[in-house]
DNA sequence: TAAAAGAGATACCAAATGGTATCATATATA
DNA sequence: TATATATGATACCATTTGGTATCTCTTTTA
């Protein structure tokens, strides 16, 4: 039942995994690379490259010697849909609009802006 | 600089608090209430509430002896926005559509339907 | 007012977490 | 082939985490 996958909130929790992630939207990188970007060892960025692997955020390819780490952006979807649940409370205007578009309704009742 | 609000990611990466948050989506509820709907104690449950409250994801009011907890769903966006930025990745049709509501855009350019 | 109910506060515990240091292995490269 | 490079694998450590049990405090209520 568990919507969201456990695995990718649990990588999500740690600021270092999230800062990781933008790094690698940037581009892939080995893991020494990602470790210049930080003050850590190449080993705690290692852990932290295993547990983001783990939640299926990104994938590792070996080429040589090396492991080039590639951000998975689509994992990130079913977490980004479980706060969809709760966007009946804060925002009904972007679901609004997606049912709009979905139905290919006018903008009639256009949602008020910002 | 810290975009998200760590102390939400934190509070979220555990099962039962955003099991929690989805009960409280249904109505307040005292710390009893909670606790009547999981197998845990109502210490360990007063503690996730404590994490979430932390994150300001619930607010709690007092009222006599009881603790009243309710979901505080506009904390949610700030984590929520901090996936926005991988909408690039995986899906141009949203972050398209919320650009072209903030601009008065026509529906010219309308989004590829699903 | 005495008892029950709801919650707060500690103290404690096992396991997970985030980190380091060290040694081993595999692959380029001079 | 000898050496440097990139990573893998352990072992270890302090702190946090998720949980329980117990005791106290406050507020209802019989």
């Amino acid at each position: 039942m568990e919507l969201g996958n456990q695995q990718a909130f649990r990588a999500l929790a740690d600021p270092s995994r999230r800062a990781i992630l933008r790094h690698l939207a940037e581009q892939d990188m080995t893991i020494a690379e990602v470790a210049s970007n930080f003050e850590m060892t190449r080993a705690a960025v290692k852990k932290h490259l295993k547990i983001l692997e783990e939640g299926k955020l990104i994938s590792v390819e070996t080429r040589g010697r090396e492991r080039i780490n590639k951000l998975e952006p689509m994992a990130l979807k079913p977490v980004s849909d479980w706060f969809n649940f709760f966007n009946q409370f804060w925002d009904k205007r972007l679901s609004a609009l997606e049912k709009a578009v979905d139905t290919h309704a006018s903008q009639n009742n256009k949602p008020t802006k910002n």
